[in-house]
DNA sequence: GCGTTGACGAGGA
DNA sequence: GTCCTCGCCAACG
């Protein structure tokens, strides 16, 4: 196999899988990802391979991930800027000033839901 | 090959 | 409670 793989470890998987796995009209962070994974000081590599995500198939749900204060930071990165709140709110999520209202409720922590 | 940036977060002052 | 600094790893210039 090549040597030279982009995308090979088990890290970078794991983020697409966790990012696949949360549920409709729930929201997590990066740095969520980064702790269940054990990076919790990595959270920018987390926001790093999301930006590999656009070459993912299928596509990552990217829009349910956003910082810590539930701001849509990553929407620029998005095909449309708006597109990515239209996606909440298509789930129920309200967003106001790129913001997610209620941020806390929507929260969802790979960690406490799903099993390490 | 070195320096800076980047979808962030936590800790210290 | 708010502001500043450091960490983390990889890619880009």
């Amino acid at each position: 196999m090549t040597k030279t793989m982009p995308i090979d470890f088990n890290f970078t998987e794991a983020v697409y899988d966790v990012v696949r796995l949360i549920p409709k009209g729930k929201v997590t962070s990066y740095g969520a990802i980064g702790t269940y994974l054990g990076a919790a000081r990595s959270a920018r590599m987390v926001g790093w391979t999301m930006n590999k995500a656009h070459s993912q198939v299928p596509a990552i749900p990217a829009h349910r991930v956003v910082n810590r204060q539930g701001l849509l930071t990553g929407k620029t990165h998005f095909k449309t800027p708006s597109k990515m709140q239209e996606l909440l709110e298509a789930e129920g999520i309200i967003v106001k000033n790129d913001q997610i209202v209620n941020f806390k409720e929507h929260f969802w922590d790979p960690s406490k839901h799903l099993d390490l």
